[in-house]
DNA sequence: CTTATGTATTGACGTATTTGAATATGTCAA
DNA sequence: TTGACATATTCAAATACGTCAATACATAAG
């Protein structure tokens, strides 16, 4: 994934509301009544059609999966899309987040004592 | 951090000029000619205003530190508030990334199966 | 002081995004 | 068929964003 898809998943990511609808989802297929639109809607006090509009950019990004079932389509997420953004992201930044959030080390690091200012 | 504040880190990192300058940054304070603007500008082969304004982004999102010498301005990643970042957005998906990449177990994540249409 | 260099800011322009209202589509119930 | 409900789409308005050109500011060199 090069910084363009990347920052391209990230766009999809980088607002409240998908934030929420996200976090409201689970991770599994999952056609409970609180996860259809509707309640979506009302959970997060925003009208229908705004939340539809969010989860159609989650879709194209492939952050949810979704499902039809009779006038309901129910949400969740893509977790293992959600997880590969995430490392990606760590990747890109030579973190290695499965370890220590830290950054990898590299040697070449060091401060340039020498600058004429200095 | 909630969702609108993570929602305004991930803004600033949804961009690829700015994933590519901070790819191209140290994770030290560092004042080697290669870290300076004009550098950075000619490595992206980009006019300097725009690695100038990119670069006033992600410090206001406190993605980067700099130091100014002379005429010039170096400038390094803020390491801890980047992986914050990381792990704050795996933590409101309920993702533990520093484990596996994978959620974190819902008991509730159930399939609903009594539906009335199935 | 004048000139050259490095960086930041400003303004203009085109494009993208967000939101709300209206409406269309699809499904079920009566 | 009619009406009610769930969802998606379309459109317009407002806002935000990325890029470029011009310029301002700061520092250094001569």
């Amino acid at each position: 994934m090069d910084e363009n898809s990347l920052s391209l998943s990230l766009k999809a990511l980088a607002d409240p509301v998908r934030l929420r609808i996200l976090a409201l989802l689970p991770d599994e297929a999952n056609c409970e009544h609180g996860n259809n639109v509707s309640q979506l809607a009302m959970k997060l006090d925003m009208p229908q059609p705004s939340i539809s509009h969010h989860l159609k950019i989650l879709r194209s990004a492939e952050f949810v999966d979704y499902q039809k079932m009779c006038r309901d389509v129910f949400y969740w997420r893509n977790a293992q899309k959600l997880s590969e953004v995430c490392l990606t992201l760590g990747e890109s930044l030579n973190f290695d987040l499965r370890e220590s959030g830290k950054p990898i080390a590299k040697p070449d690091a060091r401060i340039e004592e020498q600058h004429p200012s200095i």
